[in-house]
RNA sequence: GGGGGAAUUCCAGAGCGGUCAAAUGGGGCAGACUGUAAAUCUGUUGUCUACGACUUCGAUGGUUCGAAUCCAUCUUCCCCCA
């Protein structure tokens, strides 16, 4: 199978501009396309994480990607699919946030000379002039046509800056910057940069005559509609020290049902025949292909190494018997103890497991923490001594394992 | 530039000068049921040295025995006119 219609198989492909030709590039290796990457944190999350994937997948076929850092349009901020307006970032925070991502970048692409190429639109975007800029490519928007646009459109209703709405127009000047410096002839994103991307196309085919492609990745939204790759707390990361590799395992395990297969799709790079193959399972079955999920990605993201470790650690808390090695722990100072002892409420806290003393009392009062499988009472103390050897093991809710050692 | 309106806890959104740590919904957390799923039901959701105390309602001052509620100034946002 060729490599255009294993995306379309995988379920990958949301838009695109010119399915003619944007197979005959893509499948015979003559693609030379961009992604670009805004720097809002310092480090790439899940939604980065298949990006990353469809470039890997494309290199392989034989293109050339191409990973820009939003470095000068990082100053203003992307308004698709906000409904308020960014925080500004410092030019110091973009700085320090590029660097992050280069770093995680290199671990999954292969960059070098004749293969992936790493750009900064800072490189352009911060040295231009506004009036020549405007004579050059203003004429090029319609701003009828922009307001048009359904990135802009919900923010009609909030408001909307003028700073942001001058983002469609830097993103449009990067893929007509790298079109004619770097050969750049398609762009990728995810599907909310669909009129972004346009405007680029439009662009170069106003200015230079010539036809630019454009293709979206479909976003990966589970069963209700949501941006998969969020929790409460946030984004999931792929920096294990924002996210650790066993945390990262336990979110794809915990998939839903009717998401599981479209993530493997979307997501591993397992063979389409066998992912057809697990299209038959039905109910608890599912689960194994949860427990396939979560493995293949770790792998991808951590290394086979970790990813073993995490599906061991997880096995084994899940399956009844304890000991588990790998388990997120804490290590207790000695000014934690209160001569020589710590409450069930301090000791929850200082895990990181409860953010107040009061969560800490209601989650206890309500039978959520298990002790080294006794259930405790507000008033248990533990003593220093009883954290000795492999310490304590502290579960809260079902799922949520800590250790806590001296 | 002129006129009008808004700002409340994680979000949305009630809130009469005392009975407001603040209705309701969502989200979160936990319990039951399960398959580490979903749906459903129950409890809970400011902090603490916890039948009590303390700090919150955009910011700063003021009126009052008493302010989320009244007044002044400021900040931000929205709407209408130009």
């Amino acid at each position: 199978m060729e490599i255009y219609e294993e995306l379309k198989a995988r379920g990958l492909i949301a838009q695109v501009t010119d399915e003619e030709e944007i197979r005959e590039l893509v499948n015979n290796g003559k693609a030379v396309f961009y992604i670009g990457f805004d720097p809002t944190a310092d480090s790439l999350h899940v939604g980065h994480f298949m990006a990353l994937c469809l470039m890997k997948r494309l290199q392989m076929a034989g293109n050339r990607p191409i990973a820009l850092i939003g470095g000068g349009t990082g100053m203003i901020g992307d308004p698709s699919g906000r409904t308020d307006m960014r925080q500004m970032m410092t030019p110091e925070m973009i700085q320090h946030n590029c660097d992050c991502f280069k770093k995680q970048m290199e671990r999954f692409i292969e960059f070098g000379e004749g293969k992936a190429m790493m750009l900064n639109n800072a490189e352009w975007l911060l040295n231009l002039n506004y009036v020549e800029l405007l004579r050059e490519v203003g004429g090029c928007f319609s701003v009828n046509n922009m307001l048009r646009a359904e990135c802009y459109k919900q923010r009609m209703e909030k408001g909307l800056s003028f700073l942001e709405f001058n983002y469609m127009i830097m993103q449009s000047y990067d893929f007509y910057h790298m079109f004619q410096t770097v050969g750049c002839n398609m762009q990728f994103g995810g599907d909310d940069q669909w009129s972004n991307m346009l405007g680029g196309t439009e662009l170069i085919r106003k200015k230079l005559g010539k036809d630019a492609y454009a293709m979206t990745i479909t976003l990966l939204l589970n069963s209700e509609g949501k941006k998969m790759g969020k929790t409460a707390s946030g984004a999931v990361w792929l920096d294990p020290a924002k996210t650790s590799p066993f945390d990262f395992y336990q979110y794809w395990r915990n998939t839903g049902d009717a998401d599981v297969l479209k993530c493997i799709r979307m997501l591993t790079f397992l063979p389409l025949e066998d992912i057809d193959a697990m299209d038959q399972w039905e109910g608890s079955q599912l689960n194994r292909a949860k427990e396939i999920l979560a493995y293949e990605l770790t792998k991808l993201v951590h290394g086979e190494a970790e990813a073993e470790k995490a599906q061991e650690t997880a096995k084994r808390l899940f399956t009844g018997a304890g000991e588990a090695e790998h388990m997120p722990a804490t290590v207790l100072a000695d000014a934690q103890f209160d001569g020589g002892k710590i409450g069930i409420l301090n000791l929850l806290t200082a895990c990181g497991l409860c953010a107040s003393n009061g969560e800490a009392r209601r989650l206890v009062q309500q039978g959520g923490v298990t002790v080294n499988d006794k259930k405790p009472e507000v008033s248990d103390v533990f003593a220093r001594d009883d954290f000795s050897g492999d310490g304590i093991v502290i579960k809260k809710g079902k799922k949520i394992f800590h250790r806590a050692q001296i």
